[in-house]
RNA sequence: GACCCUGUAGCUCAGCAGGAUAGAGCAGCCGCCUCCUAAGCGGCAGGUCGAAGGUUCGAAUCCUUUCAGGGUCGCCA
């Protein structure tokens, strides 16, 4: 627990005893207390409603409630340096500054752990993000997913429990022959031999690239060759270097997966079939039109869904139950598949098959990525310049830059529909908030550097309680709510409480910046400093690591 | 027709397990570099929180209805 944790913890305690021994309620009676942050500094460090909620119970008026807790409060015990009772009977606290100090002293200790808590319990959580089709590029979309999966993955890795992040390669289906098929008639049209693309054949540039790289390999060698034999070569051949390009291009994002898993996997070991007469028995499935169902119907689902085709061959989901079940069966608690918006409707009946399989509905979440627009001096952009086709997410990559893409996708609230704003991006000004706060940690690189030419260490024992202005303590108080910054965003699936964050940090360090010198001429005020803004840059560095986002020296 | 997401300042968005005069950035206006990076800071102005009901001592936040924008409704994946 983070000492801010701790002394609100506490707090909470001595209010209780505080209520009790006023005798404004039985202990049975006492309402869950909540101690919150006020927004204004005037209202104090910490807060509580306990008055005003106690109002019925103890049938007398909120004020005068907070005057009895007031005066039964220990303020020693508490830690409080005095309260006020404001407005309809808020109970503000103002602490005594010791524990200001105290975080700083932890922070320069913990490091790089600093922000790092229990509060997952060690749950272990698989992520399953992107997993886009091996057909084809990663655009827009899959970028978002991309860059929310893996902030999110480290978030929850921070906050205690164990992640591990996978892809599910979709290596299966009707688009994989789509893709051998495409390959094939661009192998064979790079011969000048007269073939047709297939009618929903991949028209990307990557597969004529590919068929170029089999011709330079192979020759024709594979003109007249058995079609079975061709066939089975260029799915793989097709497959591999789809795979190895997305891998690329994530890698390059920043977004290392633990694990891709391989949906013909499921066929080659067999666990479908086992899932399938595991419904079955449960009876969870009926036979009709030819086809066997799935009685999602059972599970909240709006209708029941087709297992096995009357053509005899599985639908989309049957593996995918199938897969969700071997995911359990790895050990994970709790599942999170971060999926695209068109794909919501698909999560009644992912939902209704692990609760047939005996799972509970919140072992898995799905967190749904909403639609990105870009938008580019005002204008929408519908189509890349470059290419004509739809933005990819290495277009995107290469023009603005990875820190600002994974910031800007990091910043928003995943579920809400996304305005892309290229020109602000990629714009090296203050308008844009990734250099914003990548600023404050180059603004403080450099006073560290000059700290050090002048023969300055930075010591984690340096007397802190010399510091004693009002910046002092508000970049304390800021660096102090970190850990609690990536509880919540670890609770709420929320990538954006941690930008929003380290843009209230930043923002607390500009302001000192400009308010307080950090290497005076008082040697004890010099070390006391240093040891607060190394500690400032060590939560922005820390915070801006959870969005994949780099933390500059200089700039 | 059903379902999902979103309607908060001119623009882009926070806030939503109810709480104090609704916040930030950008854009606009006014100030601040003999001083550790002005990619910065301070200030001013700007909002019937889409609308209407309801619950509550208290609603942007919860419930109902409704309007608007986007998305999805396959024996495709």
């Amino acid at each position: 627990m983070s000492q801010v944790e701790e002394l609100k913890q506490n707090l909470k305690t001595q209010l209780q005893q505080a209520i009790l021994s006023a005798g404004l309620a039985g202990e049975e009676e006492i309402p869950e207390i909540v101690i919150e942050t006020p927004k204004d500094k005037d209202h104090g460090d910490f807060a509580t409603n306990a008055a005003m909620q106690l109002a019925r119970i103890a049938k007398k008026a909120p004020r005068a409630i907070a005057e009895d807790i007031a005066e039964h409060i220990n303020y020693e015990e508490a830690a409080v340096e005095k309260l006020d009772i404001a407005g309809p009977g808020f109970i503000n606290f103002f602490m005594k500054k010791d524990y200001l100090l105290d975080v700083v002293k932890t922070v320069l200790t913990q490091k790089e752990n600093f922000g790092r808590s229990d509060y997952g319990k060690g749950t272990k959580v698989q992520v399953e993000f992107v997993s886009a089709n091996p057909t084809g590029t990663l655009h827009l979309g899959h970028a978002r997913g991309a860059a929310v999966g893996d902030s999110l993955s480290n978030i929850l890795d921070k906050a205690g429990y164990q992640v591990e992040r996978e892809y599910y390669i979709n290596d299966a289906g009707n688009q994989i022959d789509n893709l051998t098929l495409s390959l094939e008639a661009r192998y064979l049209q790079e011969l000048d031999e007269d073939a047709v693309m297939p009618e929903d054949g991949y028209q990307g540039a990557d597969i004529i690239g590919f068929a170029k790289e089999i011709v330079s390999a192979y020759g024709d060698r594979f003109k007249d060759a058995d079609q079975e034999k061709r066939r089975a070569f260029f799915r793989e051949y097709g497959l591999k270097r789809e795979t190895d390009k997305l891998k690329d291009d994530l890698a390059d994002f920043r977004v290392n997966f633990d694990n891709w898993f391989s949906e013909s996997s499921l066929y080659e070991e067999d666990k479908i079939q086992p899932v399938l007469d595991e419904l079955k028995q449960r009876r969870n499935t009926y036979e009709e039109d030819g086809a066997t169902w799935f009685r999602s119907t059972e599970y909240g689902d709006d209708k029941d869904r087709v297992l096995i085709k009357n053509d005899g061959t599985y639908t989309y989901l049957t593996p995918d139950i199938s897969y969700h079940k071997d995911k359990f069966n790895r050990g994970f608690d709790e599942l999170i598949n971060v999926w695209g918006a068109d794909h919501h409707g698909y999560i009644p009946r992912m939902e209704a098959a692990i609760q047939a399989l005996g799972y509970q509905k919140d072992q898995l979440t799905v967190q749904i990525i909403q639609m990105v627009n870009l938008f580019e001096n005002g204008e929408k952009v519908k189509m890349s310049k470059r290419t004509g086709n739809a933005v990819t997410m290495r277009e995107l990559m290469e023009e603005v830059g990875i820190d600002a893409t994974r910031y800007f996708f990091a910043m928003r609230a995943p579920e809400t529909h996304l305005d892309f704003d290229l020109t602000l991006a990629k714009s090296e000004s203050n308008e844009n908030p990734v250099f914003y706060v990548q600023y404050a940690h180059a603004r403080i690189c450099s006073m560290l550097r000059q700290a050090d030419e002048k023969g300055y260490t930075i010591d984690a024992d340096a007397d802190l309680s010399i510091l004693k202005s009002e910046k002092d303590h508000a970049l304390m108080k800021k660096v102090g709510e970190y850990p609690e910054a990536i509880v919540d965003a670890a609770r709420r699936h929320a990538p954006h409480r941690v930008t929003n964050y380290v843009y209230d940090l930043a923002q607390t360090l500009h302001s000192f910046y400009n308010a307080e010198k950090v290497l005076t001429e008082d040697e004890s005020l010099t070390k006391a400093r240093l040891a607060l803004i190394e500690a400032v840059r060590i939560t922005l560095q820390n915070a801006l690591e959870t969005v994949g986002v780099n933390a500059p020296e200089r700039m």
